[in-house]
DNA sequence: AATGAAACCTGACAGC
DNA sequence: TGCTGTCAGGTTTCAT
């Protein structure tokens, strides 16, 4: 599932290909709006607006629009433009002449001649429009913190009072975003912390030590172009290889790496949820 | 206010 | 073979 490595790793795919260029025409499937905004509006405020760079904030993929002297007066101004890939979604960068995967739901036809394709099987995925803000530095933020560069007082702070358990307030999108249940299971595992722990229960050395944990887990993911554990696959169709070095998603009753006693697999939060019984206290 | 659970979706897969 | 049921999990919405 596409979460922050995933998505970081699409968003630099992107960056890199399609910077500097210009979409000269957009395409939307009729399909019951899968998207924020409408595909009315983004069909008229996206052609004629040159890339200025692709980056991530959280799970989203944020696209620096500015106009180009071609455009019309009424669309001068600077838009950001915002991919969320939600569970099955991909963002290809590819030719005209490559076969178009079912589940399309938008494409981007740049001058360069490549298009942007948005395919989403499982249209969890979201579009939408912002307008850019005038301020250094503004602009699209998300809702929470970015676990790459929080400090650990700050990452402390985020689950001061919280009730509810540690792995829930990990994939609380307005505490951290980009945390996703693949991370947060091997964040708690690297930590050696049971995915059911009050948040505000722990001592501030677990704290710190999760928050160590959760980064380096990350950027090892990104690192190795994240974990293709589905169907993800990075702007050029090409899987990651984080997979290969899960310790507990995904690995129930498989013996664990450390230990060896059986990986376990309970509910929390709704989700699946993978940890060592002996690693995890 | 905060938390949990259901709903949204389709494809993959297990079991019969 | 082909059907049914379950699972996947990011976010939004609704209920508690």
């Amino acid at each position: 599932m596409p979460e922050l490595p995933e998505v970081e790793t699409v968003a630099r795919g992107v960056d890199a290909r399609l910077r500097g260029d210009r979409i000269e025409a957009v395409w939307f499937s009729g399909k019951k709006e899968p998207f924020k905004s409408p595909a009315r509006t983004m069909a008229e405020v996206l052609p004629g607006k040159r890339v200025k760079r692709v980056f991530r904030v959280g799970k989203h993929i944020v696209f620096d629009l500015v106009p180009t002297e071609r455009a019309p007066s009424l669309k001068q101004q600077a838009v950001q433009w915002t991919v969320h890939l939600g569970m099955s979604g991909r963002l290809l960068v590819a030719s005209p002449s490559d076969p178009i995967p079912a589940h399309t739901h938008a494409i981007l036809r740049m001058r360069s001649k490549r298009e942007l394709r948005f395919v989403d099987p499982r249209r969890f995925g979201r579009l939408a429009l912002h307008a850019a803000s005038s301020g250094e530095g503004g602009g699209f933020a998300g809702k929470g913190r970015e676990p790459l560069t929080i400090s650990t007082n700050e990452f402390a702070a985020l689950f001061h009072g919280a009730r509810t358990s540690i792995k829930a307030a990990l994939l609380d999108q307005s505490r951290l975003q980009g945390v996703g249940n693949i991370y947060a299971d091997e964040s708690l595992f690297r930590a050696g912390i049971r995915p059911r722990s009050r948040a505000a229960s722990l001592s501030r050395k677990r704290m710190d030590r999760l928050c160590r944990c959760l980064k380096d887990v990350l950027g090892e993911a990104i690192s190795l172009g994240g974990s293709s554990v589905s169907d993800y696959v990075d702007a050029d169709g090409a899987r990651g290889f984080f997979q290969f070095e899960h310790k507990v998603y995904q690995r129930t009753k498989l013996p664990c790496l450390v230990c060896g006693t059986l990986i376990r697999r309970v509910v929390v939060a709704g989700r699946g949820t993978h940890y060592c019984p002996h690693c995890q206290s």
